[in-house]
DNA sequence: TTGCCTGCAAACTCTTTGCATTTCC
DNA sequence: GGAAATGCAAAGAGTTTGCAGGCAA
Protein backbone atom coordinates (compact mmCIF):
# COMPACT_ATOMS: atom_id res chain seq x y z
CA UNK A 1 0.00 0.00 0.00
CA UNK A 2 1.81 3.03 -1.50
CA UNK A 3 2.35 6.34 1.03
CA UNK A 4 -1.18 7.93 -1.07
CA UNK A 5 -3.17 4.59 0.07
CA UNK A 6 -2.53 5.48 3.69
CA UNK A 7 -3.37 9.51 3.48
CA UNK A 8 -5.97 8.68 1.17
CA UNK A 9 -7.37 5.88 3.58
CA UNK A 10 -7.04 8.00 6.70
CA UNK A 11 -8.54 10.84 4.94
CA UNK A 12 -11.61 9.22 4.89
CA UNK A 13 -11.26 7.20 7.85
CA UNK A 14 -11.59 10.99 9.63
CA UNK A 15 -14.15 11.80 7.56
CA UNK A 16 -16.68 9.19 7.79
CA UNK A 17 -16.57 8.52 4.78
CA UNK A 18 -15.39 5.04 2.83
CA UNK A 19 -12.77 3.46 1.11
CA UNK A 20 -14.32 1.59 -1.66
CA UNK A 21 -12.87 -0.05 -4.91
CA UNK A 22 -14.28 2.44 -7.04
CA UNK A 23 -12.32 4.82 -5.04
CA UNK A 24 -9.76 2.59 -4.60
CA UNK A 25 -8.90 2.46 -8.55
CA UNK A 26 -9.73 6.18 -9.28
CA UNK A 27 -6.43 7.07 -7.30
CA UNK A 28 -4.27 3.84 -9.02
CA UNK A 29 -5.82 5.83 -12.17
CA UNK A 30 -4.62 9.40 -11.25
CA UNK A 31 -1.43 8.46 -10.05
CA UNK A 32 -0.99 6.29 -13.54
CA UNK A 33 -1.86 8.88 -15.86
CA UNK A 34 -0.01 11.51 -13.96
CA UNK A 35 0.73 14.74 -15.19
CA UNK A 36 -2.64 16.41 -16.27
CA UNK A 37 -6.21 15.01 -17.22
CA UNK A 38 -9.53 15.80 -17.56
CA UNK A 39 -12.59 13.36 -16.00
CA UNK A 40 -12.86 12.15 -19.90
CA UNK A 41 -9.51 10.93 -20.05
CA UNK A 42 -9.87 9.33 -16.17
CA UNK A 43 -13.10 7.53 -17.57
CA UNK A 44 -11.37 6.13 -20.31
CA UNK A 45 -8.34 5.13 -18.49
CA UNK A 46 -10.73 3.25 -16.15
CA UNK A 47 -12.67 1.60 -19.19
CA UNK A 48 -9.52 0.35 -20.64
CA UNK A 49 -8.15 -1.04 -17.73
CA UNK A 50 -11.26 -2.93 -17.26
CA UNK A 51 -13.05 -1.31 -14.43
CA UNK A 52 -15.50 0.99 -15.64
CA UNK A 53 -17.26 3.25 -13.59
CA UNK A 54 -19.91 5.51 -13.86
CA UNK A 55 -19.48 8.85 -14.66
CA UNK A 56 -21.15 9.99 -11.52
CA UNK A 57 -18.51 8.14 -9.42
CA UNK A 58 -15.97 10.01 -10.97
CA UNK A 59 -17.63 13.48 -10.74
CA UNK A 60 -18.16 12.53 -7.59
CA UNK A 61 -14.68 11.59 -6.11
CA UNK A 62 -12.53 14.23 -7.80
CA UNK A 63 -13.74 16.56 -5.01
CA UNK A 64 -12.20 14.50 -2.38
CA UNK A 65 -8.68 14.10 -3.99
CA UNK A 66 -8.94 18.13 -4.77
CA UNK A 67 -9.67 18.76 -0.74
CA UNK A 68 -6.93 16.08 0.08
CA UNK A 69 -4.55 17.98 -1.93
CA UNK A 70 -3.49 15.45 -4.78
CA UNK A 71 -5.26 17.29 -7.42
CA UNK A 72 -5.19 20.48 -8.19
CA UNK A 73 -7.99 22.15 -10.65
CA UNK A 74 -5.59 23.28 -13.84
CA UNK A 75 -6.36 25.50 -16.45
CA UNK A 76 -9.92 25.20 -17.82
CA UNK A 77 -10.14 24.58 -21.82
CA UNK A 78 -13.01 24.91 -23.96
CA UNK A 79 -15.12 24.73 -20.48
CA UNK A 80 -14.05 21.90 -19.40
CA UNK A 81 -12.36 21.23 -16.04
CA UNK A 82 -8.61 20.13 -16.08
CA UNK A 83 -7.03 18.44 -13.18
CA UNK A 84 -3.23 18.10 -12.86
CA UNK A 85 -1.29 15.94 -10.18
CA UNK A 86 0.43 17.76 -7.47
CA UNK A 87 1.68 14.76 -5.27
CA UNK A 88 5.30 14.84 -5.87
CA UNK A 89 4.71 17.52 -8.22
CA UNK A 90 6.10 20.92 -7.30
CA UNK A 91 4.47 24.33 -7.99
CA UNK A 92 5.34 24.95 -11.75
CA UNK A 93 3.55 27.00 -14.50
CA UNK A 94 2.69 26.45 -18.18
CA UNK A 95 3.56 26.89 -21.77
CA UNK A 96 0.98 25.78 -24.01
CA UNK A 97 0.93 24.73 -27.54
CA UNK A 98 -1.63 26.38 -29.85
CA UNK A 99 -0.46 24.07 -32.38
CA UNK A 100 -0.09 20.20 -30.75
CA UNK A 101 -1.75 20.76 -27.50
CA UNK A 102 1.38 19.99 -25.88
CA UNK A 103 2.27 21.41 -22.76
CA UNK A 104 5.77 22.60 -21.32
CA UNK A 105 6.00 22.70 -17.38
CA UNK A 106 8.18 25.53 -16.19
CA UNK A 107 9.30 27.14 -13.23
CA UNK A 108 11.20 30.60 -12.71
CA UNK A 109 11.52 31.40 -8.97
CA UNK A 110 12.22 34.98 -9.93
CA UNK A 111 8.80 35.40 -11.37
CA UNK A 112 7.43 33.91 -8.56
CA UNK A 113 9.59 36.26 -6.17
CA UNK A 114 8.12 39.45 -8.67
CA UNK A 115 4.54 38.03 -7.93
CA UNK A 116 4.82 38.25 -4.22
CA UNK A 117 6.12 41.62 -4.60
CA UNK A 118 3.08 42.51 -6.49
CA UNK A 119 0.78 40.46 -3.80
CA UNK A 120 2.38 42.80 -0.67
CA UNK A 121 1.93 45.90 -3.13
CA UNK A 122 -1.62 45.33 -2.53
CA UNK A 123 -2.20 43.50 0.38
CA UNK A 124 -3.31 40.74 -0.92
CA UNK A 125 -2.99 37.11 0.84
CA UNK A 126 -2.24 34.79 -2.73
CA UNK A 127 -3.68 31.16 -2.10
CA UNK A 128 -2.01 30.11 -5.79
CA UNK A 129 -1.70 31.62 -8.63
CA UNK A 130 -1.19 29.93 -12.33
CA UNK A 131 1.05 31.78 -15.59
CA UNK A 132 0.12 30.00 -18.89
CA UNK A 133 1.66 31.10 -21.76
CA UNK A 134 -0.06 29.98 -25.06
CA UNK A 135 1.75 29.80 -28.57
CA UNK A 136 3.57 27.68 -30.59
CA UNK A 137 6.20 25.41 -29.53
CA UNK A 138 9.66 24.92 -30.97
CA UNK A 139 7.88 21.77 -33.44
CA UNK A 140 4.79 23.49 -34.31
CA UNK A 141 6.85 26.94 -35.25
CA UNK A 142 8.74 24.55 -38.41
CA UNK A 143 5.51 23.18 -39.58
CA UNK A 144 3.88 26.41 -39.99
CA UNK A 145 6.51 28.13 -41.90
CA UNK B 1 -19.36 57.08 -35.21
CA UNK B 2 -16.21 56.00 -32.95
CA UNK B 3 -13.26 54.73 -34.02
CA UNK B 4 -14.07 51.13 -33.40
CA UNK B 5 -17.41 51.18 -35.29
CA UNK B 6 -15.34 52.19 -38.31
CA UNK B 7 -13.45 49.51 -37.45
CA UNK B 8 -15.74 46.65 -36.18
CA UNK B 9 -17.93 48.18 -40.26
CA UNK B 10 -14.96 47.78 -42.20
CA UNK B 11 -14.09 44.85 -40.74
CA UNK B 12 -17.53 43.30 -41.44
CA UNK B 13 -17.60 45.15 -45.11
CA UNK B 14 -14.38 43.26 -45.92
CA UNK B 15 -15.47 39.66 -44.59
CA UNK B 16 -19.45 39.86 -46.74
CA UNK B 17 -20.90 40.36 -43.21
CA UNK B 18 -23.39 42.92 -42.68
CA UNK B 19 -23.95 45.41 -39.85
CA UNK B 20 -26.90 44.89 -38.47
CA UNK B 21 -28.26 47.12 -35.49
CA UNK B 22 -27.74 44.22 -33.02
CA UNK B 23 -24.51 44.41 -33.63
CA UNK B 24 -24.53 47.79 -33.26
CA UNK B 25 -25.78 47.61 -29.86
CA UNK B 26 -23.17 45.14 -28.93
CA UNK B 27 -20.74 47.05 -29.93
CA UNK B 28 -22.06 49.74 -27.70
CA UNK B 29 -22.69 47.54 -24.76
CA UNK B 30 -19.08 46.09 -24.28
CA UNK B 31 -17.07 49.29 -24.72
CA UNK B 32 -20.29 50.81 -22.09
CA UNK B 33 -19.04 47.86 -19.76
CA UNK B 34 -15.93 47.87 -20.05
CA UNK B 35 -13.07 45.79 -18.28
CA UNK B 36 -14.45 42.09 -17.92
CA UNK B 37 -18.13 40.48 -18.16
CA UNK B 38 -19.22 37.46 -19.13
CA UNK B 39 -22.30 36.82 -21.71
CA UNK B 40 -25.10 36.85 -19.32
CA UNK B 41 -23.95 40.39 -18.15
CA UNK B 42 -23.78 41.55 -21.86
CA UNK B 43 -27.41 39.97 -22.14
CA UNK B 44 -28.01 42.20 -19.24
CA UNK B 45 -26.74 45.23 -19.99
CA UNK B 46 -28.85 44.80 -23.46
CA UNK B 47 -32.00 43.65 -21.42
CA UNK B 48 -31.87 47.03 -19.45
CA UNK B 49 -31.06 48.89 -22.32
CA UNK B 50 -34.20 48.66 -24.11
CA UNK B 51 -32.49 46.37 -26.45
CA UNK B 52 -33.14 43.04 -25.63
CA UNK B 53 -31.66 40.22 -28.31
CA UNK B 54 -32.04 36.34 -28.19
CA UNK B 55 -28.93 34.69 -26.29
CA UNK B 56 -27.63 32.87 -29.84
CA UNK B 57 -27.37 36.47 -31.45
CA UNK B 58 -25.12 37.73 -28.42
CA UNK B 59 -23.34 34.21 -28.56
CA UNK B 60 -22.91 34.59 -32.39
CA UNK B 61 -21.91 37.92 -31.92
CA UNK B 62 -18.68 37.01 -30.02
CA UNK B 63 -16.27 35.60 -32.25
CA UNK B 64 -16.56 38.34 -34.15
CA UNK B 65 -14.86 40.83 -31.83
CA UNK B 66 -12.77 38.02 -30.43
CA UNK B 67 -11.42 37.80 -34.41
CA UNK B 68 -10.77 41.82 -34.36
CA UNK B 69 -9.42 41.82 -31.45
CA UNK B 70 -11.61 44.49 -29.22
CA UNK B 71 -12.14 41.66 -26.98
CA UNK B 72 -10.31 38.63 -25.57
CA UNK B 73 -10.90 35.21 -23.67
CA UNK B 74 -10.28 35.91 -20.11
CA UNK B 75 -9.94 33.20 -17.45
CA UNK B 76 -12.82 31.03 -17.17
CA UNK B 77 -14.45 30.65 -14.14
CA UNK B 78 -16.76 28.00 -13.16
CA UNK B 79 -17.36 27.28 -16.80
CA UNK B 80 -18.79 30.32 -18.07
CA UNK B 81 -16.68 32.15 -20.87
CA UNK B 82 -15.27 35.48 -19.45
CA UNK B 83 -14.04 38.25 -22.14
CA UNK B 84 -12.35 41.11 -21.28
CA UNK B 85 -12.17 44.07 -23.40
CA UNK B 86 -8.62 45.12 -25.10
CA UNK B 87 -9.59 48.20 -27.08
CA UNK B 88 -7.32 50.97 -25.24
CA UNK B 89 -7.18 48.63 -22.86
CA UNK B 90 -3.22 47.99 -22.37
CA UNK B 91 -2.40 43.93 -21.09
CA UNK B 92 -2.17 43.61 -17.93
CA UNK B 93 -2.67 40.34 -14.99
CA UNK B 94 -4.91 39.76 -12.37
CA UNK B 95 -5.40 39.44 -8.53
CA UNK B 96 -8.86 37.69 -8.03
CA UNK B 97 -10.46 37.59 -5.04
CA UNK B 98 -11.78 34.40 -3.78
CA UNK B 99 -13.85 36.27 -0.79
CA UNK B 100 -15.71 39.49 -2.97
CA UNK B 101 -14.99 38.27 -6.80
CA UNK B 102 -13.20 41.98 -7.08
CA UNK B 103 -10.71 41.50 -9.75
CA UNK B 104 -7.30 43.77 -9.63
CA UNK B 105 -5.32 44.43 -12.33
CA UNK B 106 -1.49 44.88 -12.41
CA UNK B 107 1.18 44.99 -14.99
CA UNK B 108 4.71 44.22 -13.60
CA UNK B 109 7.30 44.90 -16.72
CA UNK B 110 9.54 42.51 -14.52
CA UNK B 111 7.48 39.89 -14.76
CA UNK B 112 6.40 40.67 -18.70
CA UNK B 113 10.98 40.19 -19.17
CA UNK B 114 11.04 37.01 -17.44
CA UNK B 115 8.49 35.05 -19.15
CA UNK B 116 9.90 36.28 -22.34
CA UNK B 117 13.41 34.94 -21.13
CA UNK B 118 11.80 31.49 -20.46
CA UNK B 119 10.21 31.21 -23.59
CA UNK B 120 13.44 31.90 -25.77
CA UNK B 121 14.67 29.28 -23.48
CA UNK B 122 12.34 26.54 -25.04
CA UNK B 123 12.06 28.39 -28.52
CA UNK B 124 8.27 28.81 -27.95
CA UNK B 125 6.33 31.38 -29.77
CA UNK B 126 4.25 33.07 -27.65
CA UNK B 127 0.87 34.52 -28.69
CA UNK B 128 -0.36 35.73 -26.05
CA UNK B 129 -0.43 34.85 -21.66
CA UNK B 130 -2.70 34.99 -18.55
CA UNK B 131 -1.24 35.49 -15.36
CA UNK B 132 -3.88 35.02 -11.93
CA UNK B 133 -2.89 34.94 -8.67
CA UNK B 134 -6.31 33.66 -6.57
CA UNK B 135 -6.47 34.82 -2.80
CA UNK B 136 -7.90 37.10 -0.69
CA UNK B 137 -8.20 41.22 -1.06
CA UNK B 138 -7.57 43.50 2.10
CA UNK B 139 -10.91 44.15 2.65
CA UNK B 140 -11.62 40.39 3.03
CA UNK B 141 -8.99 39.35 4.39
CA UNK B 142 -10.01 41.82 7.75
CA UNK B 143 -13.59 40.06 7.41
CA UNK B 144 -12.20 36.96 7.76
CA UNK B 145 -10.14 37.55 10.98
C1' DT C 1 -33.08 40.01 -55.15
C1' DT C 2 -29.72 37.59 -52.65
C1' DG C 3 -28.00 35.43 -49.00
C1' DC C 4 -26.56 36.85 -44.46
C1' DC C 5 -28.96 37.52 -39.73
C1' DT C 6 -32.22 36.96 -36.28
C1' DG C 7 -35.13 34.62 -32.86
C1' DC C 8 -36.88 30.48 -31.36
C1' DA C 9 -36.46 26.08 -29.86
C1' DA C 10 -34.09 21.98 -29.95
C1' DA C 11 -29.67 19.83 -29.52
C1' DC C 12 -25.19 19.27 -27.33
C1' DT C 13 -21.58 18.99 -23.83
C1' DC C 14 -20.10 18.90 -19.31
C1' DT C 15 -21.51 18.38 -14.66
C1' DT C 16 -24.73 17.63 -10.84
C1' DT C 17 -28.54 15.36 -8.54
C1' DG C 18 -32.51 12.14 -7.06
C1' DC C 19 -33.52 7.64 -6.27
C1' DA C 20 -33.45 2.71 -5.65
C1' DT C 21 -30.14 -0.62 -4.59
C1' DT C 22 -25.85 -2.27 -2.89
C1' DT C 23 -22.05 -2.35 0.27
C1' DC C 24 -18.76 -1.07 3.70
C1' DC C 25 -17.86 -0.80 8.68
C1' DG D 1 -28.21 -2.62 10.78
C1' DG D 2 -27.59 1.70 9.24
C1' DA D 3 -25.25 5.24 6.90
C1' DA D 4 -22.83 6.09 2.85
C1' DA D 5 -21.67 4.89 -2.07
C1' DT D 6 -22.92 3.32 -6.55
C1' DG D 7 -25.21 3.31 -11.18
C1' DC D 8 -28.67 4.93 -13.81
C1' DA D 9 -31.25 8.29 -15.78
C1' DA D 10 -32.96 12.74 -15.53
C1' DA D 11 -32.08 17.47 -14.62
C1' DG D 12 -29.17 21.65 -14.98
C1' DA D 13 -25.93 25.01 -16.64
C1' DG D 14 -23.74 27.14 -20.59
C1' DT D 15 -23.24 27.11 -25.42
C1' DT D 16 -24.18 25.80 -30.24
C1' DT D 17 -27.07 24.84 -34.18
C1' DG D 18 -31.11 24.09 -37.61
C1' DC D 19 -34.69 26.37 -39.54
C1' DA D 20 -38.16 29.70 -41.22
C1' DG D 21 -38.87 34.27 -41.73
C1' DG D 22 -36.72 39.06 -41.92
C1' DC D 23 -33.68 42.45 -43.63
C1' DA D 24 -29.13 44.83 -45.19
C1' DA D 25 -26.71 45.72 -49.34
Amino acid sequence: MGKQETVFREYLRKNGLRYTPERKIVLKAILSIGGHFDVDALYDWLKQNDKTLSKATVYRTMPLFLEIGFVKESLRSQGRAQYELTFGHEHHDHLICLGCGKIIEFKDDRIEELQELVCKKYEFHTIDHRLAIRGYCKECRKTLQ
